[in-house]
DNA sequence: CTATCCATATTTTTT
DNA sequence: ATATGGATAG
C-alpha cells in the first residue's frame, strides 16, 4: 500500500485518492477530516499529479492553513514540493488577488487599498449616520451595520434596493448608499468587499479568471458548511475550467450564519456539482464512547438535519459531570480546582494529553475564569477578547502607518488626527466633515484644500498644519527606513510616547510597553522581509485563535474559537438559559437550531472527560439574578451523566483554613472538602476579591498577587512563586514563566 | 479646545 | 460593573 494511505480506514483513503472531480467529504466531528486534506494534499504532490503551486487549500483561519502546511511538508520530501503550496484563509486569498489585479477596475479602487476592520467599519456607519442626521438611538450602529453586511452579502448594492417607505429599512439603504461612497472615497475595503470585489473582479475579467483556473488544478476547501455566497461564487468562479474540487465539512458544526455562512452550500453540493462522488467519514477517533453518545443525542433533537450518527472504537470513558454552582465565581473556582486536580493526577503524562478547555458562549464570562485561574496560580492561555491587536495603542500606531500608505484612509485619518492632542477639536473637525462630504474627497485632500485656502482660523490653522506636515514628514521615511524604523519614528515624532510618559500611569506604562512589542514584531517582519503593506494586511486578518499558544495546558475560550480543536479535558461553562442558548438566539427556531450545534460542537471537543457547569446565580448588567439550567442538559442522555437531577443543587461555600479557595459546589453525593469540622466561614463578600495563594515569598521579595512590571510584557501579576521560578501573568497574553534572578521585574504599588 | 463629571446602555458568536 | 458619550466648566 502507498505509505501515505498507512493508517487510513477505507472511507479516508478514498477520500484521499479520489482526486478527480468534485468529492464532498461529509466529516463528522473527530473524523480526521484534516488528516484526510493534509494526506490528500500529500498524495497529489507524491503522485505528480499537481505541482505545489497548481494546489489551492482553504482553511477556516491563518493558524489552521499553517498548521496544515507544516503537516503536508512532513509528509512530501522537499524534492517533490517545489514551489509555493498555497493553503491560506479566503480573505487571505481575496487580498492576495486584489493586491495584484485591483487596478484593473480603473475606478476608485487601487491595489493600495486598506482593509477596514470591524471597528472602522463601526466608526464608519456611524458616521454616516451622523452625516444623514439619523438618529442612533432609533437606528442602533450595529443593527445598521449588520443589516448592510447581511445586503451585500446577499449580492445587494444600494441600488438594488428599492427605497422603502419603512423608516428603518429607508435609513439602512440611505447608509448603505452613503457608507459605500464614503469606503470608495477611503480607497477602502471591508472584509465583506474583499470576498465581494474578488468576485466581481473575477466575473469582469475572465483573463484572470482562466488565470486562476489555470493555476489551480485543485482546490480543497476546509469547513465548507460555513461558507457564504461570496465565497462559494468564488469556488464557483475557480472550478470553471477543472472541478477537481475538494469540500469538507460537517452541516452539523455549521456555528456561522450571523456571518452570512449558508449551510446550503454543503447540503446542496451534489445539485450543484452533479458529478460529485459522496464520502462520510462516520467513524469518530477522538473522544469516549460516552462523550460521542452524548453528542449524538444532543443533535438529534435538531429537525432541519441529515441524519448521521457517529461511531467510535474508543474506551467508555468516564461520564459526563455536570455541576451547579451557587454563583459564577463558584462556578470558575470549582472548573479551576478540577483542571488541578486532574492535571496532577496525570503529571507523568506528556503535556499534550493534559492539556485542557474551558469554553463558554461569550467572551464576557473569560474574565471570572481568568481571576480564578489567578487565585489559584494555574497558568492559561486566553484567546480572543482583545487580544493585542485590538488594544488602543496598537490601533492607533498602526492608523499612522496605514494613512502614511493610504492618506485618504480616513478611518486611521479619524482615529490619530488628534491623538495625542494636538489642538484639533470638534470645531475644526466638524469643518473638514462638511468640506469632505461636500466635495466627496478623502479627508486628507479636504485638508490640504482648506489649508491652501487659507480661510482656517489661526489656532486650528496651526493644528492643522503641524500635522500635515508630521505626516509628511514620516512619508518621506516611508520608502527607505526599516519597519522597525519606521514605527520608532511614527511613535516618537507624533508625540505619542511623550503623551504617554505624562501621564505617568502604570496604564501607560503598560501601553508603552505593548507598543515597544509592536516594534519587535514590525522588526521580525523586516527580518522576514516583508513589506509595510504585508505587514499591515496581516495585522488586519490575524484570527485570534492564529495567536494560540499550542503548549499552554489550560486554554479559555469561546466555543467559536474552540472549532476545530480538541482536548482531551473540557469545561462548558454557563450552561443557562438565556446564556447557552442565548436569549437572542432561542426566539428563533433556526437560531436555536445554531445554538445547538454550537453546543454540539462545544461537546466534540472533549475526548476524554467532558464537565458541564452551571451558576445557580449570575450577574447581568451588575446585577445578580437567578438562572435557569440550559434546555441543552435535558437532551443528553440521564445515563451518560454523573448527575441526572439539576434542579435545586444548592451547595455550601467551603473555604480552607489557609485561605485558599475550593469548590463551592459539588455533585450530589459528594463530601465537600474541609480539613477540620469547624463550621464553614462565608464566602468573602463581592468587592473584597480574594485572597490570593499563600506561597512563600521567594528571597527577592516577590509574593503571589505582587503587581510588576516586566521590560517587555508591561504589567501583570504574579500567579505563582516556586524553584526559583515566577510564573507572571500579563492581561490579554497569558502567563510566562521567569527565572527570578534573571527576569527584569520591577515591583509596583498595590492597586 | 480640553478635562471632568454624570447618565446611559451594554453582552452573542468572528474573518 | 464598566465603557461610552454627552454636557458642562475651565
Amino acid at each position: 500500500m502507498h505509505p501515505l494511505l498507512d493508517g487510513l480506514n477505507p472511507e479516508q483513503r478514498l477520500a484521499v485518492t479520489t482526486t478527480d472531480g468534485p468529492l464532498l467529504v461529509i466529516a463528522g466531528a473527530g473524523s480526521g477530516k484534516t488528516r484526510v486534506i493534509v494526506h490528500r494534499m500529500a498524495y497529489l504532490l507524491d503522485q505528480g499529479l499537481a505541482r505545489p503551486e497548481q494546489i489551492l487549500a482553504v482553511t477556516f483561519t491563518n493558524k489552521a492553513a499553517l498548521e496544515m502546511k507544516e503537516r503536508v511538508h512532513q509528509l512530501v520530501p522537499p524534492t517533490r514540493r517545489r514551489g509555493e503550496l498555497l493553503v491560506s484563509t479566503f480573505h487571505s486569498f481575496c487580498v492576495r488577488v486584489l493586491r495584484r489585479h485591483l487596478d484593473r477596475f480603473g475606478g476608485t479602487y487601487t491595489r493600495d487599498f486598506t482593509i477596514y476592520d470591524t471597528d472602522d467599519q463601526g466608526r464608519l456607519v456611524k458616521a454616516c449616520l451622523k452625516e444623514l442626521g439619523l438618529d442612533e438611538k432609533q437606528f442602533p450602529p450595529r443593527m445598521i451595520q449588520s443589516a448592510i453586511s447581511a445586503a451585500k452579502n446577499r449580492g445587494d448594492t444600494p441600488d438594488t434596493l428599492p427605497p422603502s417607505s419603512d423608516p428603518k429599512r429607508d435609513a439602512i439603504v440611505r447608509t448603505f448608499r452613503l457608507y459605500e461612497a464614503r469606503l470608495a472615497a477611503a480607497n477602502a475595503l471591508d472584509f465583506d468587499d474583499l470576498l465581494l470585489l474578488t468576485v466581481r473582479l473575477l466575473r469582469r475579467f475572465p483573463d484572470v479568471a482562466d488565470d486562476y483556473n489555470d493555476r489551480f488544478r485543485y482546490l480543497l476547501i476546509d469547513e465548507y458548511q460555513d461558507t457564504n455566497p461570496p465565497q462559494f461564487n468564488l469556488v464557483r468562479l475557480l472550478t470553471q475550467r477543472q472541478q477537481n474540487l475538494c469540500v469538507v465539512g460537517d452541516p452539523d458544526q455549521s456555528i456561522y450564519k450571523f456571518r452570512a455562512a449558508d449551510i446550503r452550500n454543503i447540503l446542496d453540493f451534489e445539485r450543484h456539482y452533479p458529478q460529485a462522488k459522496t464520502i462520510t467519514l462516520a467513524r469518530n477517533y477522538r473522544s469516549t464512547k460516552t462523550i460521542l453518545r452524548a453528542a449524538n443525542a444532543v443533535i438529534r433533537h435538531n429537525r432541519a438535519r441529515r441524519e448521521k450518527s457517529l461511531t467510535t472504537q474508543n474506551a467508555t470513558g468516564e461520564p459526563i459531570r455536570c455541576v451547579v454552582a451557587p454563583d459564577a465565581e463558584a462556578e470558575a473556582d470549582f472548573v479551576v480546582g478540577e483542571i488541578i486536580r486532574w492535571q496532577r493526577q496525570r503529571e507523568h503524562l506528556p503535556e499534550a494529553d493534559t492539556r485542557a478547555a474551558v469554553l463558554y458562549r461569550t467572551n464576557a464570562q473569560s474574565r471570572l475564569f481568568e481571576e480564578a485561574c489567578r487565585r489559584r496560580g494555574l497558568p492559561y492561555v486566553l484567546v480572543g477578547g482583545f487580544s493585542f491587536y485590538q488594544r488602543a495603542e496598537i490601533k492607533d500606531a498602526l492608523a499612522y502607518l496605514r494613512l502614511l500608505l493610504n492618506p485618504h484612509d480616513d478611518a486611521a485619518f479619524d482615529r490619530i488626527v488628534n491623538v495625542p492632542a494636538r489642538g484639533i477639536g470638534k470645531a475644526t473637525l466638524d469643518i473638514l466633515t462638511a468640506r469632505a462630504s461636500q466635495t466627496g474627497v478623502s479627508r486628507w485632500t479636504a485638508t490640504e484644500h482648506l489649508l491652501a485656502e487659507g480661510s482656517l482660523g489661526g489656532r486650528a490653522l496651526t493644528a492643522l498644519s503641524s500635522f500635515v506636515s508630521l505626516m509628511r514628514g514620516l512619508q518621506a521615511m516611508v520608502e527607505g527606513a526599516t519597519l522597525a524604523d519606521l514605527l520608532q519614528a511614527v511613535v516618537k515624532r507624533s508625540g505619542y510616547l511623550d503623551m504617554l510618559a505624562q501621564e505617568g500611569t502604570l496604564e501607560a506604562e503598560s501601553r508603552k510597553q505593548n507598543l515597544e512589542e509592536l516594534i519587535t514584531a514590525a522588526a521580525e517582519a523586516d527580518e522576514r522581509g516583508e513589506s509595510l503593506r504585508a505587514f499591515l494586511d496581516q495585522a488586519a486578518l490575524v484570527a485570534d485563535t492564529d495567536l494560540l499558544v499550542e503548549q499552554a495546558r489550560v486554554t479559555l475560550m469561546t466555543i467559536h474559537s474552540a472549532k476545530g480543536l480538541e482536548f482531551p479535558l473540557v469545561f462548558i461553562a454557563g450552561l443557562e438559559e438565556d446564556l447557552f442558548p442565548h436569549a437572542r438566539a432561542a426566539v428563533d427556531p433556526e437560531e436555536l437550531e445554531e445554538e445547538r450545534r454550537l453546543f454540539y460542537v462545544a461537546v466534540t471537543r472533549a475526548k476524554q472527560q467532558l464537565y458541564l457547569t452551571q451558576a445557580e446565580r449570575r450577574r447581568v448588567y451588575g446585577e445578580e439574578k437567578p438562572t435557569d439550567p440550559s434546555r441543552f442538559l435535558d437532551e443528553l442522555p440521564e445515563d451518560a451523566l454523573a448527575i441526572s437531577a439539576w434542579a435545586g443543587v444548592r451547595a455550601q461555600t467551603a473555604s480552607a483554613p489557609d485561605g485558599r479557595f475550593e469548590p463551592a459546589s459539588r455533585p450530589i453525593g459528594e463530601t465537600p472538602w474541609r480539613r477540620d469540622g469547624s463550621p464553614e466561614p462565608r464566602r468573602a463578600r463581592p468587592g473584597s476579591s480574594a485572597r490570593p495563594m499563600a506561597d512563600a515569598p521567594d528571597r527577592q521579595g516577590f509574593k503571589v498577587g505582587d503587581r510588576v512590571e516586566h521590560a517587555t510584557f508591561g504589567v501583570g501579576q504574579i500567579v505563582r512563586v516556586a524553584d526559583g521560578k515566577l510564573d507572571i501573568a500579563f492581561p490579554g497574553k497569558g502567563i510566562k514563566r521567569f527565572v527570578t534572578e534573571a527576569a527584569p521585574l520591577t515591583k509596583l504599588a498595590r492597586r
